[in-house]
DNA sequence: TTTAGTTGTTTAGCATACCTCAATAAAAAA
DNA sequence: TTTTTTATTGAGGTATGCTAAACAACTAAA
């Protein structure tokens, strides 16, 4: 005989009993379903009522079951028990895999890496694996749980949810013994950006530079050029929480050109369900950032 | 580990999704569930967020389960199965038990046995077992699932639960040779009724007749007076809906006196929950009762 | 015995989980 | 192509199931 739906009693009905038969009492199962013991003894009543057989009889202080209700509940702890176990081992088998973060390698080293120590503090339980990658990669063929990525105005990744986490302005910055008591003539600097990029030549042409008549520096790395930067060898942009640190410390300066622009960090999701671990990530993330993001 | 209720999402979701892997799409498990394929969407969606795993994929015009949805499906129809199975066997093992009736024997002889034949053609799986007694015997321990009841005024049977059936009056009825005719003299006639008992007497005191001064026929076996009525021994008094049958033939004439009070059948049943069968027989003997009152 | 604490019962009223409705999109069948 | 079937989405409605509160019944401690 196949099952039929139709058939049953009501679930919460079947749940409040079943519950009550291994507690003995409506108050126990009633504190362990976090609702009240009326609650539990209008299930179990309307259960009998439904099926027509007494299933507890009410033996002073508490309820003892009838023979029917015992055979009954027996079935009920078996069958809920054999649900319980699939649905506890969907969540245990993702509770080993790592949550799968692909971002830039700026924004990893600027942004997440120094502040996972208070993740872990938190989620001691979730690890984190983080690929840090040049370009934007697939992350719903690779099986990637979320991406951190930037973008410039309203994010269009097909097949994605996007998530803001943060918004920053870019800026240019360079080593003090370049940029140190100039005022302008940062036109006339050696730039680093790579050429035939789009992104990097318009955000020159938003600083108001002309990129072909530009000083380039163009090391093709686009990871090494805040390191480029910081030696002196010319002028870089990014945003500002990137290097938010080495302006403090005063290992870069801002160049004194106001930001043309910001951008917007985003969290993003293959569209669909998100794994609870990535979800706990995410969520720190967007606190975590909100935090840096009033001390500035 | 034991069943943790809190740990598992909700009931509805589950069976939803269990329904929709084993028909192979929304609009399937809808139709059989009675919602719409918006509903079961809706559940399944929310079963996916709350996992934070994929369970189904849309293939075109169906859904294709994911592989995790595969082995959960596994899981849920073997444990809703084993539920169900369980509600079945209670089920089942109620159907074989007849509705066990007690009653007086007018009553059955009168009321119920005539129109049987009706509950049996609408309910051919029900067994019926009528119990014919003088007295109004303990249904609770008996385990008897009703009993049919007459009384003037409130029903109080402690322990018990009545619910109304019909409403008829009390009347005198003799032989068509005893009381052809006549107009009034009727204290003059013998009446059939046990001295001792209280109903009786009082009931005699209603039709405005002297216990003490009336000529008595005492059969001492209540069912054997509407026998001896039927003989001309003597006028007894009855409810209409008993001897309507016999008026109607001519078998017997009523007694041309004013019903002084009318008293009020009951289906009375033990408390707590009533067997589907019970209460299918119940309801058939209201209507039964209501459309012989309307066509009095 | 009295008192305090726990549990079950009942009712009315309310909240929310779940559903319907309606409009859209997309795939398969005709 | 048009028609039919199915999934998706968001807004809104409602029935199921809950809470609240007052009571009754029992137990155990004072």
């Amino acid at each position: 005989m196949e099952l039929d739906w139709k058939a049953l009693p009501s679930l919460a009905s079947l749940r409040a009993f079943e519950l009550t038969a291994r507690r003995g009492s409506f108050a126990a199962a009633a504190r362990e379903l976090n609702v009240t013991h009326a609650a539990i003894a209008q299930r179990v009543r309307s259960l009998e009522a439904d099926l027509g057989v007494s299933l507890a009889r009410r033996a002073g202080r508490s309820v003892v079951l009838t023979e029917a209700g015992t055979r009954l509940a027996q079935h009920l702890t078996d069958g809920f028990g054999t649900i319980a176990d699939g649905v506890q081992a969907l969540r245990d088998e993702q509770q080993d895999v790592p949550v799968q973060i692909a971002t830039t390698l700026h924004i990893s080293q600027a942004v997440v890496i120094p502040e996972l120590h208070d993740f872990w503090r938190k989620h001691p339980e979730i690890q984190v694996s983080i690929l840090p990658s040049r370009e934007a990669v697939d992350i719903v063929s690779l099986g990637f749980d979320l991406a951190i990525r930037a973008t410039r105005g309203e994010p269009d990744w097909p097949g994605l949810v996007a998530e803001p986490l943060l918004e920053s302005d870019i800026i240019a910055v360079g080593a003090p013994s370049l940029v140190g008591g100039m005022k302008d003539g940062f036109d006339a600097m050696p730039w680093i950006w790579s050429a035939g990029v789009g992104f990097e030549e318009n955000t020159l042409a938003a600083f108001g530079l002309d990129t072909g008549a530009l000083r380039n520096v163009d090391i093709g790395v686009p990871s090494m050029q805040l390191t480029l930067a910081r030696q002196g060898l010319g002028i870089a942009f990014a945003a500002e929480i990137l290097v938010r640190d080495e302006l403090a410390s005063g290992d870069l300066l801002r160049v004194p050109m106001p930001s043309p622009f910001a951008v917007t960090y985003y969290a993003v999701t293959p569209v669909g369900p998100i794994r609870p671990q990535a979800q706990d990530f995410i969520s720190w993330l967007k606190e975590t950032l909100a935090r840096m993001s009033v001390s500035r």
